[in-house]
DNA sequence: GTCCATGCAAATGCTTTGCACGTAT
DNA sequence: ATACGTGCAAAGCATTTGCATGGAC
């Protein structure tokens, strides 16, 4: 097995791990060794995943947590706002780091599923203005835009779901 | 019984009933009383509604419809893009009319659950250019503000939400 | 030693489906 | 007459929960 340098930038002071353990000491919770391994296998890479994506790395790295703790400490990190949830329509939450990243956007492949991020600060400013107006207290908000990556636009499910797209165009037009 | 006037728009040519009806007959699909009911039932207002509100609504007008075939004809009308589903984390989707609708997006009060529509052309605009940036071609997008509106502030849920949230933003500040 | 955390299996809540019967075309 | 649509009950799927046992503090 070759030697992969990993900087697990999360373990560090100011980390994810150590926002995460003064969550836990605050309020009489224990850490345990299952939420250390599974805040290890969260925050080595930044990716966008499923619980069940989840949960097969555990059993790819021989890490034993049942689905029940793997829910409860996602939903852990969903309150100490390490982690940020997102529905792509697909059935199954998505869930994201958020700790350190500024707000971004997303661009979901209806084909591939494949998740793009987006900033743009004009669009933040923009939404500041909109909650603004309306007297909202913004807590957050959720931007996603559907549909056929590059990569995608010639495979036949992008094909067809172009095809559709077009059509109900038509129909609109009259 | 005060007489009330209801204009009925959906009924009209061009509206939805037509549009829903043109849909199925061209695919070989059956007009029945169970669908025209359900049909003026969801455009005769405009609102945003889950399964379950549209259910009771049907009991409550005598309209005899199981859930079964609720979200088969839910189903149909998102096909034909008459509704578009929305998921604001409440578990139950919301749908709402779109056709003849131009994009918008929402604010949800996550004290009240109320959902307020706004409009902005620049985010729109922004949003293309985006996708265009990325190569994507988009077939939709979603966006929502999720907050406390200006009336729920001095509820208790609303102030706890607050206060909740500006404990986090004191966490991550240090 | 005291609580809290865990795994398991059962429960939940929304939505979908199989099937026998009913109905629009 | 021929599909397609319907209600019912059962199934599905992601997620949550009750409970007895195990582990962190």
């Amino acid at each position: 097995m070759p030697y992969r340098y990993q900087k697990q930038a999360h373990r560090e002071p100011g980390g994810e791990v150590e926002i995460f353990e003064a969550y836990l000491r605050e309020r009489g919770l224990k850490l345990t060794s299952a939420r250390r391994q599974l805040l290890d296998l969260i925050f080595e890479n930044h990716a966008h995943f499923t619980a069940d994506d989840l949960f097969d790395q555990c059993r790819a790295q021989q890490i034993r947590v049942s689905k029940a703790t793997l829910y409860r400490t996602l939903s852990i990190l969903l309150d100490c706002k390490l982690l940020a949830e997102h529905d792509f329509g697909q059935g199954a939450k998505y869930y994201e780091h958020i700790y350190g990243h500024r707000n971004h956007y997303h661009f979901f492949c209806n084909v591939s599923k494949k998740i793009v991020e987006f900033r743009s600060e004009k669009i933040e400013r923009l939404l500041d203005e909109v909650a603004e107006e309306l007297g909202f207290l913004s807590l957050g908000h959720t931007l996603t835009i559907f549909g056929v990556s590059a990569e995608c636009r010639d495979t036949p499910k992008g094909r067809a779901l172009i095809a559709d797209h077009e059509a109900r165009e038509d129909d609109a037009r009259g």
